[in-house]
DNA sequence: AGCACGCCGACT
DNA sequence: GTCGGCGTGCTC
């Protein structure tokens, strides 16, 4: 007895109509060795093909019948249960395919990596305790590093493991050096890694211990069998959102997996986000921020680059050390300057500013007027320069008003990780600011209305959490400055109410029925199509209230694209719903004119394009 | 997906 | 007659 014959699996596929449980039997040669969790190879249904499937449970029989698994791949447990149970339940709320989250949570397996492992010791499978012991916090701090260190040796302590992480190389590389010069030692699970590396990391992680893993946005798929913590830095930054279907942020996968796993959860940041916000009004969160020093900020609404007040910070600021000026750069990326002299170029009918239209032709944003036969106004320069995220334009202009300074310019494109103390003008744009030991002297943030005003319902919130950030960076003495805010925006940072500026952007929010307060998605795909998808579900939930059908232009073929909204508590109900819905409507025969698709229908819960 | 089964029109 | 087109169904 207790030799099982039977394993269930799931199999690694975009299909939904193949997203459920199958069994196959184990061939008697690799009876004990097939665990749950093993990656297994399968053939299904009259198909040669094989695909990869795992683990996830051994039984003695089955209702089907059964056809042998091809073969075992290797000795390790790729998907142990509380992988799967995370996927299985983020698949169900996001009508996607478990083998659409396989992809991102279980790095390819590397075979020669595994012999290190023949002899560790592996931790025992997770399992839950009674929930309700688990702490759910929010914390504004300008000094996220010390804050992670201090909750990640509290959890150690008792033995648990901790998981931390942070959108960017530079942040984690500021953790790692605070905990090397402690003598911790951690895991790296960052997304610099090479294959091979990122599987040892990942094996690592289940081995027995309590670890600190420390990572970007796959790193929250961390295999540990003991989790303490979760601590997320920065939660609303874009490159903690999945570029790729089902579009998951670290934030919704980080308060499912709490729920499952019953740990800890700690979100930091400089400033606040709607979304966070949120959940503290629904007291979901506890704001655990201290009161501590507010960091000197003034503001000017006078526009950018004629800001007496910021030019007197950078000035007073170059006397004692080094100065950081931070320049927008979204919306400026297409932006034309003058090759030679770098001098904004533009219109030579009503000097409008230029920039490069989707087919590469020059054009005035004022008069729309094309621009082919440029000439500089300054220089009688005739060749065009796309300005680069902005930071190289004003590099030449601090260059010009701070003569015998150095500046260090930083940008997305090419960063500069930290700096040295001493006086220096560091250039830079968000997200890409060089860290310094002991703060700068001054910061100044540039441009600061030019963030507010793009077209997305997010651009402001955003906006203040990257200058939230920067002004995080001054040392205790200096002083930041604003410039191009407006008044009343102006008024609550020089006070600092950082989470009052949340509080504001989210009860507007309320008022215009938009996310985060509910829910959005969206459901695109041919028309006749989208509308038997659309009706079927309104049948099962009339409370969903739907906009639309506009039509979209996705690539060469013609779209239509419904919106839903929806309460918080209707989510897993809906993305049911859908799911049930496209198996009817969508997979099923006749399908549509121009023959089977098996994603003729594309849904996008919290679709950012739409929010 | 990927393959087989089945029910229709055109062919050595 | 029957060859093979594509529309349909199913995968343990």
């Amino acid at each position: 007895m207790g030799e099982y014959s039977v394993a269930r699996v799931v199999v690694d596929s975009p299909l939904l109509s193949i997203d459920k449980p199958f069994d196959f039997s184990i061939p008697t040669e690799l009876r004990g060795q097939v665990q749950v969790g093993s990656m297994v190879r399968v053939v299904l249904g009259r198909s040669t093909k094989q695909h990869d499937a795992y683990v996830i449970e051994l039984a003695e029989s089955s209702e089907f019948k059964l056809r042998p698994l091809v073969a075992l791949n290797g000795p390790m447990r790729l998907l142990p249960p509380n992988s799967y149970k995370l996927l299985r339940a983020l698949a169900d709320r996001s009508v996607c395919s478990i083998g659409d989250l396989i992809k991102v949570a279980v790095p390819t397996r590397m075979v020669r990596s595994e012999a290190a492992f023949a002899e560790v010791s592996w931790a025992p499978e997770h399992s839950v305790e009674a929930p309700g012991t688990a702490k759910r916090t929010t914390e504004i701090t300008s000094d996220w590093v010390t804050n992670a260190i201090e909750h990640a040796a509290a959890t150690t302590a008792r033995g648990e493991s901790v998981l931390i992480i942070a959108p960017d190389y530079r942040d984690q590389a500021a953790l790692v050096e605070k905990l090397q010069a402690k003598s911790v030692s951690f895991i790296d699970y960052s997304a610099s890694l090479a294959k091979s590396a990122r599987y040892k990391a990942f094996l690592d992680c289940q081995t027995t211990g309590a670890h600190i893993v420390i990572g970007n946005r796959s790193a929250i798929y961390a295999p540990l069998q003991n989790l303490g913590l979760i601590l997320v830095k920065d939660e609303s930054d874009e490159s903690l959102t999945e570029q790729t279907a089902p579009y998951l942020s670290v934030r919704d996968v980080a308060l499912l997996r709490q729920q499952l796993e019953n740990c800890d959860l700690h979100f930091v940041s400089a400033a606040r986000s709607t979304d966070i916000q949120r959940l503290i009004d629904i007291e979901y969160l506890q704001d655990v921020s201290k009161k501590r020093p507010l960091p000197k900020v003034s503001f000017d609404p006078d526009n950018a680059r004629n800001s007496a007040l910021a030019y007197a910070a950078i000035r007073e600021g170059l006397e004692t050390g080094a100065v950081l000026v931070q320049v927008a750069n979204r919306g400026m990326a297409k932006t034309c300057y003058c090759q030679q002299c770098s001098t904004r170029a533009i219109c030579h009918d009503c000097g409008g500013p230029l920039w490069i239209d989707a087919t590469a032709i020059p054009r005035c944003r004022w008069c729309n007027l094309q621009n082919l036969n440029f000439t500089c106004a300054e220089c009688g320069s005739k060749s065009l320069r796309q300005g680069l995220g902005g930071a190289t334009r004003s590099v030449a202009e601090f260059g010009k008003s701070f003569p015998g300074t150095k500046v260090v310019e930083s940008s997305f494109d090419k960063p500069v990780l930290k700096i040295k103390p001493g006086k220096a003008l560091v250039v830079s744009t968000p997200g890409a600011e060089p860290l310094i030991d002991g703060g700068y002297s001054a910061v100044v943030i540039l441009d600061a209305g030019a963030s507010l005003h793009l077209d997305s319902l997010r651009a402001a919130e955003r906006a203040v959490i990257r200058w939230a950030n920067a002004i995080s960076l001054l040392s205790p003495s200096g002083r930041a400055v604003i410039a191009g805010v407006p008044q009343a925006l102006g008024q609550k940072l020089a006070l600092w109410q950082v989470g009052q500026i949340a509080a504001d952007a989210l009860a507007e929010r309320r008022e215009h029925a938009f996310p985060p307060h509910l829910r959005m998605a969206s459901v695109q795909g041919e028309l006749e199509v989208a509308r038997k998808v659309i009706a079927h579900l309104q049948s099962h939930m009339p409370q969903v209230q739907v906009l639309g059908p506009i039509a979209m232009k996705d690539g060469p073929k013609l779209d239509n694209r419904f919106v839903l909204k929806f309460n918080y508590s209707d989510g897993l109900k809906l993305a049911e719903g859908l799911r049930a819905a496209i198996l009817m409507e969508a997979t099923g025969p006749q399908t549509s004119a121009a023959g089977r698709n098996s994603r003729a229908i594309k849904v996008r819960m919290d679709d950012a394009e739409v929010i």
